[in-house]
DNA sequence: GTTGAAAGACACCATCC
DNA sequence: GGATGGTGTCTTTCAAC
């Protein structure tokens, strides 16, 4: 991970759709040699993948939460299983704090949220933050 | 927003760098119809951008922190600017909840946590949560 | 890691459905 | 709103250095 890789991880995190040949003019390295960087970046698993930014909002999901899940009576597996059946979350980490995880899930109505916090009472309890808006991206 | 749409944005959440031919194929689409769509749903907002997906732990940041950050003395203003000055935040929300804003954050050592979170205080009392793992992806 | 050449793929446009 | 076909450009890929 020397500088130019760094710049390289740069350029494909604003777009990641350009060609190697471009990006190669701009890290100031030869196709070849960048298409090889960014190979040996994926295999490393530093670049997980290419992907894109989605706007959830814009998609008909005008309700974000995030939220704090504290489990019970040591229902830590069926809590994971039943996590992996939503398609709505956004992200869901295992914390060390008050809670046991934290996570984040989208949907297109209050009703959606609630029967979503209901379906998880049984594994855990929670607590909920509802998202106002997200400060300007880094 | 239709299934179509929604195919294509499957496609690119799984590999943003494949050509608007390929695309086309996999959504069973002409390559100037889909690239409209494509160019349709960036003018819209809805894709954001062409990105890549980071392991942030194999670039050499460790440690990762969820932190709830209450403001002090109505420095709102204040704190949204200092946020603005750091390059290892990953998201940070305005919240409705307990606290008035979740964030978090990524460091080398547990000291430039410590350092982080002290430079904070001033604008916000906060509740550090360290992250164990992430819950596989969706 | 660079260069150069060949083959191929892609984007783009106009046209038509 | 989508399909087709032709053109020019750019990219990729490989070899040799």
């Amino acid at each position: 991970m020397d500088a130019v890789n760094e710049m390289i991880i740069e350029e494909l995190k604003k777009d990641s759709r350009i060609s190697m040949s471009e990006l190669g003019r701009r890290v100031h390295l030869s196709p070849p040699a960048v298409r090889e960087r960014v190979r040996q970046l994926e295999e490393q698993g530093i670049i997980k993948g290419f992907t894109i930014a989605l706007d959830i909002k814009k998609m008909g999901y005008p309700i974000e939460a995030i939220i704090e899940a504290t489990i019970k009576n040591n229902r830590y597996n069926d809590f994971k299983q039943q996590i992996q059946t939503y398609t709505n979350i956004d992200f869901c980490y295992r914390i060390a704090g008050e809670a046991c995880f934290l996570l984040k899930a989208h949907f297109q109505t209050f009703v959606d949220a609630e029967t979503f916090i209901d379906e998880l009472q049984p594994f855990a309890h929670t607590k909920t933050n509802f998202v106002f808006s997200e400060v300007a991206r880094f």
